[in-house]
Formats: C-alpha cells, structure tokens, sequence
DNA sequence: TATGCGGATAATGCATGCATTATAAAATGC
DNA sequence: GCATTTTATAATGCATGCATTATCCGCATA
C-alpha cells in the first residue's frame, strides 16, 4: 500500500479515488486531468497528483503524460496473475503459521471472520460475505507476520476487487468457497501444515477456475 | 516499480535517489529534509517530493511528516520476509515455465545470464557476478509473463540489494549458487516441472539461511 | 542544576504561477 | 471537399509563494 507519510489532503484524495475506483464510480477505462480530478475533489492539483502517484504505484491507475489519469482495466490475463500469486503466497503463508501450532485463542479473529461469511451467507449478504471473505485472508496473513506478504496482497486484492464482486453477483451463493475457509480454519488449529497448504492452494485454485469461466462465458474482458 | 507517467526531472530524481541507495551512498538511517534532497539534485522541492512518493511505494524510504524522508534499514527480519516471498513466488513461476516446454531458443536470454554468472565468477568479479545473478532471475520471470510478479520481485531485489552484496562479499566465492543455476537452466530446457520447482525452491531456502547465518554472526541488523 | 515556558526558525502541505508543448480546431491552399 | 499548415487552447511539469505548525534553543524560574 503505496501510504504512510501523507497529509491530510493528499490523503483524503487517495483514499476517496481508490473507493471510488473499487466502487466502480469511477469506473475501468474512466479517464480525467488532473484539474478534473482536482475539482471532483474539491482541492488543488498538488495533493490529487500525489494521491494519483499513489495509486499509479498500487496499479489502480495509469498516469498518461498531458492526459491525466486513467483507471486501469483489470482483464482476465490480469486476474489469472493475480491469482497466481495469490496461489503461491497464501498457501505457503497458512503452512507456516499452521507450523506455529497456533492456539485457538490465536485463531479467534479468523474463526470470527469465518463466523461472519456464514452469517453474511445465510442472509443472502453478498457483499457482507465478500468483507468478511477479505478480511479472513487478511487476518490470516496478519497472523503469519509477513508485513511485506500483507501489503502486497492487499493491493492484488484492491485490484481485483471489481472482479471478484461482479462475478460473485453473477454465481449460486458461495457455499463452497465457505466450506473451505471452514476447513482452512480447522486445519489451522489442527496444525497441520501439508494440509492447510493443499486445501489453500486447492481454495484458490477453484476460485481462479470458476472467476475465469464466468468472465469468459460472459465476455468480460475489461473489468 | 513505481513508474510510469513521470517526466524527466522527477524520473532523474527518481533513479538517481534510488541508485544512491542501492549503492549505499545514501545509507540506511539517513534522513534530510526536502530541501536538502532538493539541494543535492539541483532542482525544487516538487519533482523531488514525486520522487521521494515512489520511493516510498517501493519500500526503500520512509517519509517522516516534517523530518524529511528516511533510507529505510533492512533487518534479518526482514531479510526473511523477502525470501519467504522470493521463495514462493519464483520456483512456482519456474514451474509453470517448465510446463511450457520451453525451447533451448526461448531459454536463450536464460542460457546467456547463467554464462556471464560463469565468466564472472571464473574473473572473481563479484558485482558483475552478482548482475548476472539479478538479470538470470528477472529474465526468468520475464520469460514466465506475469508482469505483477516481475515487477514485484524487482522491488525486493532492489531492497535486499545492499543487503546481498555486503554477505557476497564476506563469503567463499558462491560456486554451489552458480551450480544451482546450471541445474535450473536444465530442468527448465527439459521440461521437469517438478523438478526445477524443487531445486529453485531448495536454491532460494539455502541462500536464505547463509545470508541470514552471516548477518547474524556478523551482528548485522541494520543494513 | 533541572525544569518549563516562549519565541525564533524552518519544514511541510498545499495553492498557485508560469513556461513548455501536445492536442485540437481553424484557416488556408490544392 | 480534402489535406496541410497555422493558431489557439489547455494540461502538464516544475518552481515558488505562503500559512501552519513542529522543533529547537535560550532564558527565566524553582
């Protein structure tokens, strides 16, 4: 995450554009000035285009020389790179900290987020699911330690968070993908690293498989 | 990497900052103002301050609100977060390659860094050594296409730079390592997944605990 | 001597100025 | 009417201005 020593305005910039970039109110392909961008926000150029540098840092944007800035389309060749190394990453993540043999009292923020996908799943919460979706991964890579591993996902999950939202609308209710977190979860607390990291890299691997069939089915190429 | 739409004084400043780091002119723990920075490279604060932004994104500063921006120290600590990750994402990738059943003429630019590792190790020429090393590893990754994770591991290797050159030159000349390299370039032209997974996989697990077991004997927790 | 207050210094964060130059529109020539 | 040149517009890249405010340092006081 392209942030730490920025101000108040700067700020206020990169995180209104990157919500408003995963919210697809500014939608792929959008593209404006920067006095656009400047005005949209209510500020000056100077604390948009560093939000903008920002963001070009966390490939959300494309910084075009004299044509301002353009919200970078996500295709499924991207998301095919982004879940490879999701798959490469989050597995080995889990087996290590399944080699920790973590208390359950250690696990409790990931039973909690895993609590909250059926919750959200039983209500029909598509979106609340997807939060709580995140924020299981998240916590899991929280728990492993690696803060440079958390940052990076984090920012492959920004960016195929378009993605991952409008497929999940167009599927039956993840039910599966629930299950899986359930078993990750157990296997966590089992510790059993070998498998909590084939349960992972079969997790993810089922996701990229189903994510790339709807895009192409439905020819979403630009997302 | 964090660039694209930067124009020229800010791209200077840019690559020459980031050069004075890798090369350790400016040292771990070094801290000026803007004004200094801006003072050093003869020009005003504003493509500095773009520059100083990137260089945060890439993990080499720190930006201190109102002390300037700081060269960022590596840890051990560190230094196995970057290898974890290393560790995980290349030999997948050089799976993947190998599934390819790449030709000896796609493997050509591979072929050539593994030489010129050969050549400089033959001369004692650690640094040109150490290059042919970076470019066998990103090459491999260029070879393999998935952009994100090139661009990724290039900003580890550019924050373990001044961390690998100061243990490669504290070791025996690294013939085993260059050893490894052949072995990789000849799984990959033979097509064995599995195999070149497991010796790159084993590759990055050795140079980690070497790395590691001089920055510990050497007290060196701050490069 | 140690502590705390207050003013000076100066860095930052943001706004704005300004020259350059790409883009597009308009005007001219064919 | 179409192509080409010219002109106009305006965005960028960088420099600078400026108010705010953190930090430092001296001085007064306990």
């Amino acid at each position: 995450m392209a942030n730490q020593g920025s101000a108040a305005l700067s700020l206020e910039a990169y995180e209104r554009l990157k919500h408003d970039i995963r919210q697809n109110i500014l939608p792929p392909g959008h593209q404006d000035t920067e006095p656009e961008y400047a005005a949209r926000l209510g500020m000056s150029r100077t604390p948009v285009r560093e939000a903008l540098i920002r963001l070009e840092a966390d490939g959300l944007v494309q910084l075009i020389p004299r044509r301002g800035a353009r919200v970078l389309p996500v295709s499924p060749d991207d998301m095919e790179d982004i879940y490879e190394i999701l798959t490469a990453l989050e597995p080995a993540a889990a087996a290590k900290l399944a080699g920790t043999r973590p208390s359950a009292h250690t696990l409790a923020p990931l039973r909690e987020a895993y609590l909250s996908m059926e919750a959200a799943l039983s209500q029909d919460d598509l979106d609340a699911w997807a939060d709580a979706d995140d924020l299981f991964h998240r916590r899991m890579l929280e728990l492993h330690g690696n803060k440079r591993m958390l940052e990076y996902v984090k920012t492959l999950f920004d960016q195929a968070h378009r993605a991952r939202m409008i497929t999940l609308h167009m599927r039956e209710k993840p039910i599966q993908s629930t299950r899986e977190h359930k078993q990750i979860l157990e296997a966590l607390e089992a510790g059993k690293s070998q498998l909590v990291e084939e349960i992972f890299r079969e997790h993810r691997e089922r996701a990229r498989r189903e994510l790339l069939a709807l895009l192409r089915k439905y020819r979403l190429s630009q997302l």
